[in-house]
Parts: structure tokens; sequence; C-alpha cells
RNA sequence: UGGGGUAUGGGGUAAUUGGCAGCCCGCCGGAUUCUGGUUCCGUCAGUCUAGGUUCGAGUCCUAGUACCCCAACCA
């Protein structure tokens, strides 16, 4: 189910109607998701994704997936997998799958180009050399003595590079800008390194590989990428990014870099480098552990594709550095999973509740809605018998104010069957409730008084001797917020690795069996749970429900 | 230290480009309810500061302030 698109009141669909009013590109729009796989996709990449593909939707034009590939250091066909798995479960369909590394050929073609016009320099020093060269904010650089060097030596020095005639990190390309520019972006930046990584694709043909800024905005150009949508951090990057292009013939009309603000969340870790530590480390069980913040760990947690995009649209595009709180993404999950998720009881932890009142051994079974808010989802027969359990929160000895749940002497609905009211208690030798006793009233048959009386509270259950066990695993509201030691200097929250719960003695409706991994259901009255995929009666906890007890419990403090 | 970017209720985001500051989340209150869920209704609360232009300023001008980005052979 798809969303209506963005309404296209943000700055960027400004920009483009711009653009096309103007006879630019000649009204095309094309756009691109440009991920480097080093990693798996997160959330705050959903957002990119929406805002590219909506722009490029929204305007009748196409949207590419592109991989940012120029590092053989750091990625892998595994990453370039997942984002593609990932980005079509979000819903969007790549016009194309296309590869930085495929233009390495033109990147180099076009690098010499710029040697022969003299407006690139081969660079003999390392790189500490070359950064204390750049100057500072304020101070002015100075020029590499190799900065004059003429077309031609540059030329057979490059050509060299290419060869491997030299060691990694011995020689650069740079090009030759200005080393006294106020951006510093702009003093000289390197094109090209030499670096001898096996690369995921082009395998060990080059030993060169060209830098960002040297492939990025010519991948765009060379795509035919209209609007260049990227993050805030590029703006400093866009003089650079034209002046590459500035230089070259481009089989198009050179795109326009267009910067706006990431999605950033509360409490989240949305580092790569951090969230590669946790998997690294064995913190986590993977990149799809379900505490994970990343696009494969929420599908795992039973996050809907279309409530993440759908949090993402409404979020709108700015350029406002901001902070989302988790508990909108969250509040999005429950709105579409309400809708979805079918309904079944279980019971976290399980209290003993015997009726006395019960035939003994007689069981009946009840027709019971599977989903209240989409009856076209039909019903399901669910087995009572005199001996239940129910949820341990869900019992007082005696009832503090504002306690509508089961306490001696109250009566409450058992969901879908009858009226009961507790009349004693057993406890073990510490003085601990371990079983209710209570008797029920043959009258309410199916959840309704014939007198008409009232009750405050209708409470879940399941019968013990039908009920299945499982194990379930509830997460703290936040995901992976820091590294354990994690000494960057910016103060961070502990992280919590035991930032899950997990309950063994979960006893479950038996139709529960059938619940299809990572499709969330909804366990009556305590939240939306997702089966794993991988253990079979396991469940994770996508969201909780809002709780009003635990808000008046809370506010008590 | 130089350059660039951004400032609207507690959080996020709009405002026909100078014309009633709207929406979503949250909070609080009420109604409905066989989920303390959902749904519905209502309340609270905002234009970074100080001046200026104007009948009228979130929007224009001046001067400040705060936060973010940039000195990788990462992207």
């Amino acid at each position: 189910m798809s969303e209506s698109v963005s309404s296209a009141g943000d700055f960027i669909s400004e920009i483009v109607r711009a653009d096309n009013a103007a006879g630019t590109y000649s009204g095309r729009v094309q756009t691109r998701f440009p991920p480097e796989p080093n990693g798996y996709l997160h959330i705050g990449h959903a957002k990119a994704i929406t805002v590219d593909f909506d722009i490029a939707k929204n305007f009748g034009g196409i949207c590419n997936l592109r991989f940012d590939d120029t590092n053989p250091e750091t990625e892998e066909t595994e990453y370039v997998e997942s984002i593609i798995a990932d980005v079509r479960w979000l819903g969007f369909e790549p016009a194309h799958v296309l590869y930085a590394s495929d233009y390495f050929d033109q990147l180099y073609e076009w690098a010499e180009l710029l040697i022969t016009t003299g407006k690139a320099y081969v660079d003999d020093q390392d790189g500490e050399t070359i950064s204390a060269q750049r100057g500072g904010y304020g101070k002015p650089g100075i020029d590499s003595p190799y900065r004059n060097r003429t077309p031609d030596e540059n030329l057979e020095l490059f050509r060299r590079m290419k060869a491997g005639e030299f060691a990694d990190g011995t020689r650069v390309l740079r090009a030759k800008i200005d080393m006294n520019a106020e951006n510093m972006q702009l003093r000289d930046p390197v094109l090209y390194r030499i670096r001898r990584g096996h690369h995921h694709r082009t395998q060990d043909r080059w030993v060169i590989y060209p830098t960002y800024d040297w492939a990025h905005g010519q991948s765009d150009a060379i795509e035919g990428v209209t609007h260049s949508l990227c993050t805030l951090e590029f703006v400093s990057h866009r003089p650079l990014y034209d002046w590459c292009l500035a230089q070259l013939p481009l089989p198009y009309e050179q795109p326009r870099q267009i910067e706006f603000a990431r999605l950033e969340l509360n409490n989240t870790v949305t580092s790569k480098r951090r969230l590669a530590r946790l998997v690294n480390d064995g913190i986590v069980d993977g990149w799809d552990d379900p505490r994970m913040p990343t696009l494969s760990g929420l599908r795992r947690r039973g996050y809907p594709a279309s409530a993440i995009v759908a949090f993402c649209r409404d979020m709108g595009v700015s350029k406002t550095n901001s902070r989302q709180a988790l508990e909108e993404l969250e509040s999005y999950v429950r709105r579409h999973l309400n809708k979805t998720a079918q309904r079944r009881m279980a019971v976290l932890r399980p209290l003993r509740l015997t009726i006395t009142n019960w035939p003994a051994g007689q069981v009946e079974y009840f027709e019971v809605m599977n989903n209240p808010e989409n009856p076209g989802d039909g019903t399901r027969r669910v087995a009572f018998s005199g001996e239940l359990y129910i949820e341990r929160d869900d019992f007082a000895v005696s009832a503090p104010p504002k306690f509508y749940r089961l306490s001696i002497g109250r009566e409450v609905r058992l969901r879908g069957a009858y009226f009961v009211t507790a009349t004693e208690v057993v406890t073990d030798g510490d003085g601990q409730v371990v079983e209710v006793l209570a008797s029920y009233d043959p009258q309410t048959r199916g959840g309704d008084a014939p007198d008409g009386r009232k009750v405050k509270s209708t409470m879940h259950w399941v019968s013990r001797p039908h009920a299945v066990a499982a194990s379930v695993a509830l997460y703290d509201r936040l995901f992976v917020t820091a590294l354990p030691g994690e000494t960057t200097g910016e103060p961070l929250d502990d992280l919590n690795p035991n930032s899950r719960e997990l309950l063994s003695g979960c006893q479950l409706e038996a139709a529960l069996t059938e619940a299809k991994p990572g499709e969330a259901v909804q366990f009556e009255r305590l939240g939306y749970f997702a089966a794993d995929p991988d253990q079979p009666m396991h469940f994770h906890r996508t969201v909780g429900l809002r709780d009003e007890w635990a808000a008046i419990q809370k506010r008590k403090g």
C-alpha cells in the first residue's frame, strides 16, 4: 500500500519546477540514490531514498540506484546485495542499478584530459605533508613543490601510477585550483590515489582509484542525472562538483547538486563505522539484529516498510539540522500495524488463574475476531477452560487507585469468554502469589452480562492445557545508542548491551504457531510482535501499545 | 582562526513570497470502546535577540546570538 507521494511543496521541488519552467534539462528529471557499499542501509538512508525516488516520480522522471564504489578497502558484494534488497523492500524500484566502478575508464580518460589542459598535477608528497600544506581556516595554504610540473611530465607520471609502478600512497593526482581558496575543498583536492586493495567488481584491474570528488559528479553527468540530491555536509563540495564538471565535455547538461538535511533520530546510532563495530565485535548478532537501526534490523523486528516511508515523507525536506524523536517513528509503526496486524492473545509473565466453579475437564471454544479494525480478517477459534494463565501485571491482591484490572472481589471480563471474579490467592513459602482462584458467571458466556452490568476491564488470557510455550525479546524503546568504551570525545549515552529482556515463560494462543516471520501480530494489550525468521516460537517486540496504566504509575513516580 | 549552512510551540515541518502563524507527533482533559488499544472532540503551547522600513513583517533592511559543516590519499 503506497501512500500518495509528498505534496511537493518542499524547496527541492521548487527548484525542479523552476528548472522545468526555464527549460533547463529540457524538462527531464533524473535522480539517483548513491550509497557506498560499505555497510547496511539504516533508517537515515530511508529518508534519502524516499526523497530521491519521490522527486523523480513526482516529476515523471526516473531514479537510479548507483553504487559509489570507489574505495576498494571498505566495499563488499554482501553490502551491494543487501542495499538492493533494502531499497526494494521499502517499495522503490530503481530504473537501473549502476556502479561508479563501471566508469573507471571514462574517469581515467577525463583525468588525462584535465592533466593535458594543465588543471591537474601529480604530487609526490605523502598525505601528512599535503595536509599540512593545505593551511588552516583563515590561513592560506602553500603550493606543493610539484605543482608546476609540465602537462607532459604529469601525464607520464600519471600513466606510470596507473601502470602500478609506484607504491601505495607515494603519489596522488591533484586538481590545480587555488591553494588560497577560502573554501578548503578547493585547495587542490586529491583526485586519484594509489591503492592496491581488491575491488569487489573490478578485481585487481586498477591500482589507482578516483576519490569521491572526481567520481561523483562525473558519474552523475555520465548517467544524465539532472538533480543530484545529497546531504548537507556536501555543501562545501558543490563548488568543486561544479568545477570538475566545467572542465569536461559532458554528454548531457551539467547536473545540479542540491543538499538537504539528513534524518537523524534521538538516541540512535546511524554511523556506519559504529554500526560495523557492533557487528564485528559481536555485540549484536549481525547487521539485521533487531536492535539495530538498519533497515534489515527493522524489517526483522516487524517494522512495516510502508510506515517507514510514510514517516520519511511526512518528515518533510528541509535544510535544518534536526533530530526527530523515535516516538514519532513508533507512532507511524503503530498506526500502520493497527490496521493490518492480526490480534492474538499471549501472556508474557504468566500467573495461574483457576476457575473454581468450572466443570472439571470441560473445554469450550469461542470465535473471536482476528482484527476488530478489519472484520475482513475473519475469526478464529480459541479454546477456553477452567485452568488459565493471565498476565501477572493484571492482578493485584488489593487494587491501587485507578487500577481497573483483577483484584480480590472484583469482576472483570476475560476477553471473548466470561466474566470472572477473583475470590482468593494461593501463595508460596515467600508469600508470593502463585495462583489466583476465581469464579465465573455462566450467564456471561461470550463476554456480555444479560443484566447489563459492566466491568471496568477486559483482560487477555490463555488456556493452560492449550497454550504453546514461546520466548520473546522485549527491547528498550531505544536502539543501540553508543558503543561501550567509546572515546570520541563527544558525550554519549552508555550502551546498554542488555537492552532487551528475554522472556522464555511466555504462553501463547496455539494459533500463533502460524505467525509469519517478520510479520507483526498484535498481542492484545501488550504490543506488536514479529516472529523470528530463524528461531521457531521466538518473537521480537516491534513496538509496545500505548499504555495508560503504565503512564499513571510513572506519573506517581 | 576564515568560509559556508541553518534558526518557527516540548520534537518535526508549513505559510499563496509582505496579509488571520497551519499540520503531524507529544502533553493534558473529555466522549466512545469486549484491547487502559483504536476512533472522536477539546485544551496548552511558537516565529533566536535588539533595532528599523511598512497600514501590516516569520517573510524585507541593519547589528548581534546560537547551532551545524569544511583543513581524509573516506563517502
